[in-house]
DNA sequence: TTTATTAGTTAAGCGGCCTGAACTATATCC
DNA sequence: GGATATAGTTCAGGCCGCTTAACTAATAAA
């Protein structure tokens, strides 16, 4: 049985220490793109699951239907997004990244990772194996969890 | 030596999913406290590095003093920082945080560690040792590539 | 088929955060 | 001591994203 004390104190000393770094990254990343929180946040939801509709988004942001539907439309008018017509629910609308609005969140992403791969340079190959195992270890059990 | 394939994409799938959850969490934080996103990221500035004034928390914002002038303000008013004038040069202000500030952000920050926790639970005591080694580890590399 | 519900859009208005400019006060340079 | 620079504040104005409300269109229920 390991130490809950340590545990929990490994735990919370890289989550700010992540946090503090998300954030900086995060605020870049909305100058150099010229996005919001919320349209950043439908991008990444997209990412990870396409064909979603407006009010779907919109309670994923806490927010109106009628302000996903504005905040959607930006993003289709920017060409990161695309709307179309649910063929089996006329009334309702499946959204997907474009090519375009992929490679973009992705971009976002990647600095979040090349982050990561700097600080580990410096460490030997064991060092490095075992943060890749523990990664793996949390990413799928994330995944597990995550609906 | 590692494969580096391997290494690149264990971590973007990582960041991929703890970035997806840290801004579905932020956004919860930014509702339940009224804070905006410069606020947030002001308090946990201070939190990181105290007595720091105005100016330097705009260039960190990247906005002008004026408006981390008013950012710096509201927060003052709702209690949550302390603004007290530099003894060594009176223009200047020294900002940090009071114990409610403090308490606020980390308790934002203990959310995304009870999540990690969360997620190690039901892991085995030697895998759980393995993601404490492989934190600490990414935890003072990170902190030593800050400055 | 008529009625009610659901998905989404549009418009008007509000509030919050940011900027630029003008200002105060302190410190530094010559 | 006088000119210049620096730290911070205040104010007016603008932009952006959100909300409410009214609307269209399609589906489900009666």
């Amino acid at each position: 049985m390991l130490p809950t004390i340590v545990f929990t104190d490994v735990i919370r000393e890289w989550s700010e220490v992540f946090m503090q770094r998300s954030m900086h990254d995060f605020r870049k990343f909305m100058e150099e793109t010229g996005l919001s929180f919320s349209q950043i946040n439908i991008l990444m939801r997209l990412l990870h699951r396409g064909n979603t509709g407006v009010s779907e988004v919109g309670s994923q942001l806490g927010v109106t239907n009628a302000a996903a539907s504005q905040a959607v439309d930006r993003l289709v008018q920017l060409g990161l997004i695309e709307r179309t017509e649910d063929p089996e629910d006329r009334r309702a609308k499946k959204l997907a990244l474009t090519p375009k609005g992929r490679t973009l969140i992705e971009k976002g992403i990647e600095v979040r990772s090349r982050w990561v791969e700097g600080i580990t340079d410096a460490l030997t190959p064991e060092q490095q194996g075992m943060i890749i195992s523990a990664l793996t270890l949390l990413t799928t059990a994330a995944r597990a969890t995550r609906e």
